[in-house]
DNA sequence: AGCACGCCGACT
DNA sequence: GTCGGCGTGCTC
């Protein structure tokens, strides 16, 4: 009787051993799904080993409840991948599978009746005359289109519609057929590549000639100096042979701009992948993945674990942005991940951006990623100028100085929109009391709780707790209570008095909460009228808004001087995307920079020499600091109650680390109380750990997951470990 | 993580 | 007298 190995959906660090019922007709591989009891209930698990050598003994097996696969769901690169990434970031093995799984398949549906629909004609409707539709134009023109080629239901549902395609059925005229996926069919674009300028199209003819081996390629081009068309150039040769593309892009935000342009192109079946997507939808794709339907499939990190049936190219864009790490439960970052993926695919991956990570950067100092260039601008446009607005000794008019007000006036007036960027959503990020300078706290965490003045609510940003606003001063008792510091609503209703003749559309969580909103602003925007458009962060990501032809940053100095390694890293690449926003029409756009400190040489680098001079001397920093790149880095994160139990828990680790820190290069910094000390309640403290050496790095991690695990203070704190972690909060 | 067992405070 | 709080232990 086969003893089987399976992953379960737990977080302990362990595989559970079953036993199988000898059955001759079904044989169990390797990556199939099995239901087993697991104590008082029944779990989906993966099946990881057969027959281990030191399975269980200390009580007889439970056999499993049902083998849920014929045919596994994890392929052996995928388990590769997979169970390199729960090594890589120490994370249970069955948490990553299953997190690597859709929902529906995680739960335990069976996939064999997962068929694609296919809509075509009976023997009668090949045969029949157009006479029979003489009163219906919608079914003559469906019937004429299914004489040319059966559609797929969804295609017949969207381009006709559900009634007419059902009244074809009805007449005996079509019929829905069940169909298994198969690997799609190339197909010629449908529309001509570009032109290529020569950087280009070096840059294409070294991903072409890679194609069928592993290598990595750092695509760096400024906004606007055609990466995309890259992308597309590089991608029609694999789809020739036959192969699958992934693109992963950081947000969904961005996907339908970028599958716009990909369907216009190409004539190949091509998906996105992303959160809003339903349960069944995401098996869909997932199952046509696999079979090798879908040819291209654009997506957000977890598109990464799509079963692909062959995989020929990965395209990661915006690779230095920070969504493509998840910043919870199981930690993994999707570039780095790719990259693996690519190794094990044998399959080129190409990472694109304006602004590179210096992660990036630094492994093409290396000589791990090729560097290639797009140092101009496709089109004729003028690269934006970007402009400082030293804010010392000026009156500041709600937060803008006369300059800035005056050049936005001016630009409104030319026709063209302002855009005023502004990382503070709400109206203000606290309310302080004139008396005693009391200022309003949330009651869970340490942070001020921003002042919302429409909803009337003062909200932490960090726990979401509301509360209505004070009268008074929780202090003192005083009545003077006052907004500190501004927000984008703020911001929005004093530009409203200010410059009442243009309207104003503001982009934040807040005005785009409602389903729907944030398109119908984008639309507002992309209409074109003179108009002030005010955001955070939001605004920065990809958004293409031509009429924009001047960008306001309306507060720099927080990031300048923060305690956050990254955080100029982090502002650099915000204003160099920023200002790729600016001018992308027929006007030469404009960046204003509203600083305390003009003289910042970060902000002078960045400005005088551009991003890729910055990134230059930011390693070198990083070097001198030993900072990763050039260390390896870990973070082990513990909350509770008790501020003192994750103090000593956190030590625990650390005492343990300076003892093998004697035979191994290891450093550390803590136990220190993390930037945000409190948070719902919980307070937080951190320990980093920092080597030259990955390998002695990963040493101590396992050793230190020992530790815990033999450890009875574990299980008082809620601890986690973040390996690479880009987030230090 | 779930889910049980188990031992101490405020309620029908 | 019970309902239920969360500490502790276990899951092949």
């Amino acid at each position: 009787m086969p003893i089987l190995r399976v992953a379960l959906p737990v977080p302990l660090r362990q595989h559970f051993d079953y036993q199988m019922e000898t059955d001759e007709n079904i044989s169990v591989s390797i990556g199939s799904r099995v239901l087993v009891p697991f104590g008082k209930r029944q779990l989906v698990g993966v099946v990881w080993q057969i027959d281990p050598s030191d399975s269980f003994t200390d009580a007889v097996l439970k056999p499993i409840t049902q083998l849920l696969d014929p045919v596994p769901v994890l392929g052996p690169m995928l388990r590769d991948l997979l169970s390199f990434a729960a090594d890589y970031y120490h994370h249970p093995l069955g948490d990553v599978l299953t997190s690597a799984l859709p929902a529906l398949l995680r739960e335990g549906r069976l996939l064999n009746n997962e068929k694609q629909k296919l809509l075509q004609l009976t023997a009668e409707g090949q045969s029949c005359s157009d006479i029979l539709f003489k009163r219906s134009a919608k079914q003559l023109a469906l019937w004429l289109q299914l004489k040319q080629t059966a559609f797929t239901e969804t295609v017949a549902v969207s381009e006709f519609s559900r009634a007419t395609m059902q009244q074809l059925i009805d007449k005996g005229i079509a019929e829905l057929i069940s169909q298994p996926f198969t690997p799609f069919e190339y197909l010629p674009e449908k529309q001509k590549p570009l032109p290529l300028n020569p950087a280009q199209a070096l840059s294409v003819t070294a991903v072409v000639q890679a194609l069928g081996r592993f290598e990595r390629f750092l695509l760096e081009g400024v906004t606007g100096s055609g990466k995309t068309e890259v992308y597309l150039q590089a991608i029609q040769p694999v789809l020739a042979k036959g192969q699958q593309v992934l693109v992963l892009v950081p947000e969904i935000g961005l996907t339908p701009q970028t599958l716009a342009r990909f369907e216009k192109r190409f004539a190949v079946p091509m998906l996105t992948w992303h959160s809003n997507m339903t349960d069944h939808e995401r098996l869909r794709c997932w199952q046509r993945s696999q079979s090798g339907d879908a040819a291209i499939v654009i997506g957000t990190r977890s598109a990464l674990f799509l079963p692909f049936r062959n995989l020929g190219l990965l395209i990661i864009d915006e690779e230095h942005d920070q969504s493509l790490k998840q910043q919870d439960g199981f930690r993994y970052h999707a570039r780095d991940l790719a990259v693996k993926r690519a190794s094990l695919e044998q399959c080129p991956i190409l990472l694109g951006s304006a602004t590179p990570s210096l992660e990036s950067l630094y492994n093409v100092q290396q000589q791990k990623f090729i560097h290639l260039q797009l140092p101009e601008r496709a089109t004729s446009q003028q690269v934006p100028k970007i402009e400082l607005l030293d804010l010392k000794q000026q009156v500041l008019k709600n937060g803008l100085a006369d300059g800035t007000l005056a050049q936005i006036r001016q630009t409104l007036k030319r026709g063209q929109q302002v855009m005023l960027f502004l990382n503070r959503r709400g109206f203000a990020p606290a309310l302080i009391c004139h008396e005693c300078g009391w200022l309003t706290e949330c009651l869970h965490c340490s942070a001020f709780t921003t002042y919302h003045k429409q909803s009337r609510q003062l909200i932490c940003h960090h726990c979401a707790a509301t509360r209505p606003v004070p009268h008074q001063c929780g202090n003192c008792g005083s009545t003077q209570l006052a907004p500190v510091g501004q927000g984008t609503e703020q911001l929005e209703e004093q530009l409203g008095r200010l410059i009442p003749e243009f309207p104003i559309t503001r982009l934040d969580r807040d005005s785009t909460r409602r389903k729907g909103s944030l398109e119908a602003h984008l639309e507002t925007i992309h209409s074109g009228t003179p108009q002030l458009i005010i955001g955070t962060q939001m605004l920065a990501k990809g958004h293409h808004f031509p009429a924009v032809s001047l960008v306001v940053v309306v507060d720099v100095d927080g990031a300048l001087y923060s305690s956050d390694f990254r955080a100029s890293e982090q502002l650099a690449q915000l204003l160099t995307q920023v200002s790729g926003r600016a001018g992308r029409g027929d006007v030469a756009g404009k960046v204003l920079l509203q600083t305390h400190y003009p003289g910042h040489p970060l902000l002078q680098d960045v400005i005088q020499n551009g991003y890729h001079s910055f990134a230059r001397s930011a390693l070198l920093e990083r070097q001198q600091t030993r900072l990763p790149p050039y260390q390896y880095m870990a973070m082990f994160r513990a909350e509770a109650l008790d501020s003192a139990v994750c103090e000593q828990w956190l030590a625990l680790l650390q005492q343990h680390t300076a003892l093998l820190a004697q035979q191994a290069p290891l450093q550390w910094l803590g136990p220190v109380k993390a930037p945000l000390e409190k948070k719902a309640g919980k307070f937080r403290w951190q320990l980093q750990l920092f080597s030259p050496d990955r390998k002695a790095l990963h040493q101590l991690l396992a050793a230190l997951m020992q530790l815990i695990q033999s450890s009875a203070l574990s299980r008082k704190v809620k601890w986690q470990l973040d390996v690479d972690p880009l987030d230090l909060s």
